[in-house]
DNA sequence: GAAGTATGTCGCAAATATACGACATTGCAT
DNA sequence: ATGCAATGTCGTATATTTGCGACATACTTC
């Protein structure tokens, strides 16, 4: 496969960018954000607030589900999904830890000169 | 183009989209990483140091420096790359507010239980 | 100016991602 | 049982991503 040579990368480049894939797409974002919003873990009815066909939302859905990062129940003839917040507030740690390495070290000069 | 409906999203959707994608490859991660830690912006060594060709590296490159997370200034034969930390700092703070705002909901019941 | 080196761009091939209609499945209601 | 509604999966078409060799460009050195 393309990605042949993702093996030499760190576990934490191959997992950060794993989990960065999936926030990649404006609609995944708009679901989680939705699923943030909404008390009721709304099911189907994501569908409808997407400007997504129904199938191409459920892929998204099953997505962010195979990270485990939203979870769907089934609810009678409905689907409940709702966020994993635990997995949710790792992720954000890892992030931080991320861009907290990434900005403190040294940038290009006051002038946008590099400092080599 | 696939994207027909991405206007459809907030820009804010759209953005964090953006960047996510950004990050969605190991390589990219790893670049940004390398930028950190050495103090000097390496410029063609970062090629050497990832597992990819010479060419795959440098398309990463113009990724990130489209994006403005990375800059580069020529330097006689060789170009210099930095990160860009304020534009860094700005995105972290992004992803913070979003995911503070997926975490701070209500989430699945302590059994994995929709409270729906 | 000629030769050599560091970079970036172009063109192509293969792998993924995205979107959606059609179909299968499951549960609710009659 | 039968019919209807909510979901997910499959197959397919198109767009994007990824990777790399070949080539063009720019600069240094001799």
């Amino acid at each position: 496969m393309t990605y042949a040579k993702t093996a030499a990368f760190t576990e934490e480049q191959q997992h950060l960018s794993r989990v960065a894939k999936a926030l990649a797409h404006p609609a995944r974002v708009a679901i989680i954000q939705l699923l943030a919003s909404k008390q009721t873990c709304i099911s189907g009815d994501i569908a409808a607030e997407l400007p997504l066909s129904r199938t191409a939302v459920s892929q998204h859905l099953q997505e962010l589900k195979a990270l485990d990062l939203i979870r769907g129940e089934i609810d009678g003839l409905t689907v409940c999904y709702c966020l994993n917040t635990e997995l949710l507030q790792r992720v954000h740690q890892q992030f931080t830890a991320f861009f907290l390495e990434a900005t403190s070290g040294a940038a290009c000069g006051p002038d946008d000169a590099c400092a080599c």
